[in-house]
DNA sequence: CCTTGACCCTCCTCCAACGGGAGACAGTAG
DNA sequence: CTACTGTCTCCCGTTGGAGGAGGGTCAAGG
């Protein structure tokens, strides 16, 4: 019979963890002095406590342990841990890339000038308009028009205020300087009547993009695409669907070019 | 300005987690209204809460995302997050390959019968004789000599009696039936005077060893030494020395042979 | 004008697995 | 007798919010 220091000792489990495994009824001592209160354990308890000790070590919680030491649901409880673990680990190995891309760019001198997170982006019913431009600069003489050419035929149309989303779709699914292939997109409440040129549809959800928020002119856009490219890279993401241009402050409500916000978003996929 | 649950759906920060933050002093709301205190937040702050996202989608703590924010300690900050979490993914990757080998285990119908543990074994000072002897039963008829011979030339001699620790090493390193050559070792608290055969050494202190508790017969024990080596072997390790039987329960405690408990420590190290 | 539903506020408790420490006995060695 | 170590119980703190209670606000519809 041990006292529970040398019962500490011996295991390697410390004192404040066998009293709590008591209070949590995983090991009880084979003894107690009802005038002092003291626990004495045996050298019998040794299984139990390594087997507790070993769960442990696989990463099992409490009341895991709890059943798998009363003898049920073991295999369910095993595979279960399994898929936690293995889903851990590439949680771990995400934020691992994560981390060294940025440490990339802190090499490069860019105090992390651009973060990348994952988001999801809801399904949205939008009218769109889909053109050929010559240039960066021309499709946003563009837009106005859209958005009064569709007002004309729905007069009670609504757009989202209280969270707008417009934004325009690359379906070029490379960098291009010229004779762009783009989709002006705007989300509405409700689809309308179509016209010649812009239509209603449903733009589906995408589970899992890759956004970086960029601040300042359009023109220095194509950094932040860079920025966002390499880091799909860097994380053995894939890009799963054309990239999107999202217009948070601009123009229409910020003087200065420098305080115009845009969000890039790009649908990825995990690399299997 | 958006009130917090706009902000929140445009950020995909839930409410809790931005009133959260702005306790922590991670992000404040640009605007507070004096009379019904509703929080009101501004475009402004997207490049902000997009940066504390980014942060923890690394794995930051939010200590660490407001020192990060403030500009302080950043490649610091990131090169221990970096070894952070590489000593994570290398924790998470051990308890997945134990994990699958108790799965395999249990496939083959025993019910977990072996659990191996990773423990730290002490530097401990100890009595020792090594030995060749002929097969396995032999050298338990030389056990009880070497206690009488050591306690005859040095009579205050004192195992640790809290926490005995009495092992047999095996110098060959691998299984062998017969003409085994092994070495008893028992802890005491002070080295004292040599005999011929046997002397006082120091067993140096192993950070990592693989443990087994084997109940019952000494009959039983090469199961438990394959499970051990099973394992070693499954979890990406290699032994680092030769192996250990320690004696816990035997015949001068226990009456039945099933009720005897020993553990095999196997010294490893992981394969880099 | 009243109601309803959607938001918003503050404040409180809860989670996991213990660690740290306070205050009070217990047991032993010098 | 005192000092030291071990043990007991009880309470608080940790992380990053989630959940809920109880109550105020705001706009729309009847």
């Amino acid at each position: 019979m041990y006292r529970i220091g040398q019962f500490s000792k011996i295991t390697k489990v410390t004192v404040k963890a066998l009293r709590f495994y008591e209070e949590e009824k995983l090991i009880e001592p084979a003894f107690v002095d009802a005038v002092n209160g003291y626990r004495y354990y045996s050298s019998v308890q040794l299984p139990r406590i390594h087997k507790i000790t070993a769960l442990k070590q696989c990463g099992f919680s409490i009341p895991e342990i709890r059943q798998i030491l009363a003898g049920r649901n073991i295999a369910a409880l095993f595979a279960e841990q399994k898929k936690e673990l293995e889903s851990r680990a590439i949680e771990t190995s995400v934020q691992l890339s994560s981390i060294n891309y940025y440490i990339d760019s802190l090499k490069e001198g860019s105090l992390m000038k651009y973060e990348i997170v994952i988001k999801e982006l809801p399904r949205v019913t939008v009218f769109s308009k889909r053109m050929k431009v010559e240039s960066y600069d021309s499709y946003f003489t563009e837009i106005p028009n859209i958005g009064e050419e569709i007002a004309a035929v729905n007069p009670a149309l609504k757009c989202l205020e209280e969270t707008p989303y417009s934004f325009i779709i690359y379906h070029d699914g490379e960098y291009k300087e010229k004779d762009i292939d783009v989709e002006y997109c705007e989300a509405v409440h409700q689809a309308g009547t179509d016209t010649e040129t812009i239509k209603f549809k449903t733009i589906e959800g995408v589970k899992q993009a890759a956004c970086v928020l960029h601040k300042g002119p359009y023109s220095a856009l194509p950094q932040a695409y860079a920025a966002v490219f390499k880091w799909i890279e860097d994380n053995n993401f894939i890009p799963a669907d054309n990239p999107r241009e999202s217009y948070i402050d601009g123009i229409w409500n910020a003087d200065s070019d420098e305080d115009w916000l845009t969000e890039v978003q790009v649908p990825v996929m995990p690399i299997d």
